[in-house]
RNA sequence: GGGCGAGUAGCUCAGGGGGAGAGCAUCCGGCUUACAUCCGGAAGGUCAGAGGUUCAAAUCCUCUCUCGCCCA
């Protein structure tokens, strides 16, 4: 078995990757008899190629997919895209634009032709990558959610809630996208601060006079219908129920008493344009003033706007702005910043719009889905989002589903000739409703708007399972165990799959929500193309594999919000993978002579192997606790620690003792330890770094993949505190040897003799235990336990534990060095005397503190008062 | 304006009542036949600041400062 020295992702995680889609192993059957555990991906949109948000929240979804299914769960994590509407829609008409056309050249039907095309040639890509990354999806069941299963489920839902009235057609004002042409919801709207300007514009009185009005979107005048004024503002209290002219359009204006002007804005004066601004609408509502509507869908001003009709809202605004200049009605421009809407989809500028849309009534399904987590019923991780999920509930608005897009689910609401509407699950059903309605057959015609893609997202967890039909998958894995996503979609998507879940399955969809935090790169800031920093998760599986990436990712479940990823941390990780690798050569060649079918069985064991089994069983009881936890990063570093800083760096180093040496059996020993400790770390290991596990797993001359060997139990019988005591002791035997070689200038290759003294059972069991080990690890030519030692001259003198260590280093040595040394030892165990005898001192430490504590800091202080007795009387000697 | 998060070694971050940890970087020494993607050693911190609670605070409470995010 030659493996080569060092770890080539590439050579390896292709190959295993072929070997698991050949195998069903992650094929989950609905009908076992192990316990279920399930999982629906966030489904990602078609648009897309994996980025790092990807990577982190699949890979979290796979290693407790992994994990679980290794436990002896049913484990089922279903995998699926989203048609993802505006995104897609617009992806393919930047396709058509630089062929220079339009969907509306196109058609309709071309035209969303079109999109399923290109859906069909990349929408397979980002399911690609995810294999890629490993995860062991159940890919036998991949859903889309414009398939022909998920859109039934997308009728059957809006025609219940509009047969139960929570869907409801109207004419409000909505988030306008120019760009994307259509309605948006509140939270797709970005709002950011924006420098821009605040016009001072004079609005005639009818009786004479004039009152000044700020505003930030001078355009907006066009649709003015009223002026308003706090009620308890004394500046302008005597013109209420007055009459403005606006200027221009010279349209009579009613000035009104409103509480929501701001006395402390501009001047105190509002203008009202009920059809463009959130607030005036209520205030237009309240006083019978009308809306007017100025814009045309892609942002021109439209008839409404008299001589500016035609113009972009921009060149509107100039021209409007130059007008009243010229009429003196400009008494100033002051810049001013302020927040304002952006499409999240395209960044451009939304305008609040009055169109009839579809809306969802929230409040009847924000409740139940406020009370369920309230109860505990569905839980979050971390904690503390549960208070952003209430907030936003608690404050929740309808919910404008309906979109004027092509690319989605079309309403299925069918108009008759007086504009009656009917939803139904498809033509037929409508016509038979119809026909109930009428009297008669009618002509009916289709709604032309699609939903939001969000409104079949918030369908995911049980239309993956084939809702409305009733399948062994919803009887099985409804409610899914776990959710996994950042923390952006939250209200877009983790908020309306509790409210759907509780409305058509009357149960939660999912019992703990696990939010992700945000990457970002090195210096904190946000990865984007723009910014040209973005780490491609593609081009860390060919640089460092995904392995890598996964175990890197995996440090990112700390506190806060944002986590960063530098091409360091890949790298350390990659060397961590070497070492794995290196670890497990080291092992395979060295135990390639051990017969098949040799046990550890009724062995004796060396205090080493009990040692590392014992270390061993509190790291597999760390693992386990800390990934129920989803303590991630945890395991990752507990998973590290044992491999690099005890097995490595000491298990195999003295172990290389018994496999160099002349006991056959203490050999054999040896090397079953050694496979066995590998055996089961890797296990441990897999669900954190599939691919390399399961490649040495292969050599380990194991039968089919390691992704479906058991995950190691707690081992309590395992845990040797006698074991750690004397191996502790012996590794500070070692370091204290290698400190004083190195601080002392002792020459690498110079073999040195030790004398230890002081307890004479402990030194004698010490130096028969790890005397080879100790001669080895510390390049010492002998190693001795005496009673009665004087000291020669020159000799370096250390402390480990209850021992005096001497070394005998005549000429060898740097004298001043030495004593340097002791020293800078002498003086930080008086520190830490110091401060523990001040503690001891304090009767009310005694009294208050638990007995363990004191009892601990007494026996530390003894410790070090003795060390310290050695280390004056060294430096005197 | 309201809320949340972060501030610990030069850098990236763990730790969250019993006295400070890792990786990288730095310095010194090593190709010791698993690994130089390595090995050994060292140096480096009044845990943002100020109060408080406690026998005991990086850790809990209050306030302040800096940065980031979310909601209005």
């Amino acid at each position: 078995m030659r493996l080569p020295s060092r770890y080539d992702p590439n050579q390896v995680e292709d190959k295993i990757r072929r070997e698991w889609e050949k195998n069903p192993y992650w094929v989950c059957n609905p009908c076992s008899g192990r316990p279920p555990f399930s999982i629906v991906i966030p489904p990602p949109n078609v648009t897309g190629r994996l980025h790092l948000g990807h990577a982190l929240n699949n890979t979290l979804q796979d290693i407790v997919i992994r994990y679980k299914r290794m436990d002896g769960y049913e484990a089922c994590w279903f995998p699926g895209t989203d048609h993802a509407g505006i995104a897609t829609q617009n992806v393919v008409e930047q396709e058509l634009a630089r062929e220079g056309k339009t969907r509306h050249e196109l058609g309709r039907e071309e035209f969303v032709r079109r999109v399923w095309q290109w859906k069909e040639k990349y929408g397979t890509e980002i399911i690609e990558q995810l294999k890629a990354l490993g995860a062991s999806c159940d890919w036998t069941r991949p859903r889309f959610t414009l398939d022909e299963g998920l859109s039934r489920a997308v009728r059957t839902a809006f025609v219940r809630l509009y047969e139960e009235g929570l869907i409801y057609q109207g004419n409000y004002l909505v988030n306008w996208c120019p760009r994307c042409e259509t309605a948006i919801s509140d939270i797709e709207v970005e709002h950011c601060e924006v420098d821009g300007h605040l016009y001072y514009i004079r609005y005639p009185l009818e009786e004479g006079g004039h009152v000044v009005i700020a505003t930030t979107r001078p355009e907006t005048m066009l649709g003015d219908t009223g002026v308003a004024v706090n009620p308890g503002d004394e500046r302008y209290r005597h013109l209420i129920g007055k009459t403005a002219i606006l200027p221009i359009l010279e349209r009579k204006l009613p000035i009104v008493a409103a509480e929501e002007v701001d006395p402390e804005f501009g001047t105190g004066v509002l203008k009202i344009t009920p059809g463009h601004d959130p607030v005036d609408f209520e205030i237009g509502k309240r006083e019978g003033l009308p809306a007017v509507n100025i814009l045309n869908g892609d942002g021109t001003i439209n008839e409404n706007g008299g001589p500016f009709a035609g113009m972009d809202r921009y060149q509107a605004r100039e021209a409007i702005v130059a007008r009243l200049k010229e009429e003196g009605l400009l008494e100033k421009v002051v810049p001013y910043r302020h927040a304002v809407g952006h499409c999240e989809r395209c960044g451009t500028a939304v305008e609040p719009l009055i169109s009839t849309q579809w809306f969802v009534r929230m409040r009847p399904l924000a409740e139940p889905a406020i009370q369920v987590v309230k109860q505990g019923e569905i839980r979050f991780i971390p904690e503390r989002w549960t208070k952003v999920y209430f907030e936003w509930l608690e404050n929740i608005r309808d919910w404008c589903i309906s979109r004027q897009l092509w690319w989605g689910h079309r309403i299925p609401v069918w108009y008759g000739p007086d504009g009656e509407a009917f939803a139904a699950m498809d033509e037929e059903e409508a016509q038979d409703k119809a026909r109930t309605h009428y009297g008669q057959d009618v002509e009916l015609r289709q709604d032309e708007d699609v939903l939001d893609t969000w409104f079949s997202s918030a369908l995911w967890p049980f239309s993956v399972m084939g809702w409305p039909e009733k399948t062994p998958e919803l009887a099985r894995f409804y409610p899914t165990s776990l959710l996994i996503t950042g923390f952006d979609i939250l209200f877009f998507w983790v908020a309306r799959m509790v409210m759907m879940g509780l409305k058509f399955m009357g149960e939660v969809p999912f019992r703990e929500v696990y939010i992700t935090p945000l990457i970002v790169d090195e210096r904190g800031q946000k990865m984007s193309k723009s910014r040209g920093n973005i780490i491609d998760p593609m081009q860390v599986k060919e640089k460092q594999g995904m392995d890598a990436l996964r175990f890197t990712l995996s440090h990112a479940s700390s506190k806060g919000r944002a986590w960063r990823l530098s091409w360091d941390q890949l790298e350390e990780a990659r060397n961590f993978l070497n070492k794995i690798w290196n670890m497990a050569r080291f092992i395979l060649q060295n135990s390639e002579d051990l017969p098949a079918g040799l046990t550890l069985a009724g062995r004796e064991l060396a205090w080493e192997d009990r040692w590392i089994l014992s270390r061993l069983a509190r790291t597999v009881e760390r693992v386990r606790q800390e990934l129920d936890r989803y303590n991630f990063h945890l395991v990752a570093e507990a998973l590290y620690h044992f491999t690099w800083d005890e097995l490595c760096d000491w298990y195999l180093e003295v172990a290389k003792v018994r496999l160099a040496g002349e006991d056959r059996e203490a050999r054999r020993t040896c090397q079953l330890v050694l496979r066995e400790v590998l055996d089961e770390l890797l296990r441990l290991m897999h669900p954190y770094m599939p691919y390399i596990t399961d490649e040495i797993w292969r050599y380990l001359g194991k039968e089919g993949t390691i992704a479906l060997a058991e995950f190691p139990r707690p081992r309590p019988d395992r845990i040797d505190p006698e074991a750690e005591r004397l191996f502790d002791l012996f590794r500070e035997l070692v370091t204290e040897v290698r400190a004083i070689r190195a601080e002392l200038g002792v020459p690498a290759g110079a073999e040195l003799v030790a004398v230890l003294l002081g307890d004479r059972a402990v030194g004698e069991k010490l130096i028969g235990t790890f005397s080879a080990a100790a001669r080895r690890l510390a390049r010492l030519s002998s190693l001795s336990y005496e009673e009665d030692y004087r000291p020669p001259e020159g000799v370096a003198r250390g402390v480990v534990g209850p021992f005096t260590l001497y070394l005998p280093l005549a000429g060898v040595v740097d004298w001043d060095a030495a004593r340097a040394r002791l020293h800078r030892a002498l003086e930080k165990v008086e520190g830490e005397l110091g401060k523990l005898e001040a503690r001891l001192a304090n009767p009310e430490f005694r009294k208050r503190a638990p007995a363990e504590v004191v009892a601990k800091a007494e026996a530390e202080a003894r410790q070090l008062r003795a060390r310290r007795a050695r280390l004056i009387r060294h430096l005197e000697g």
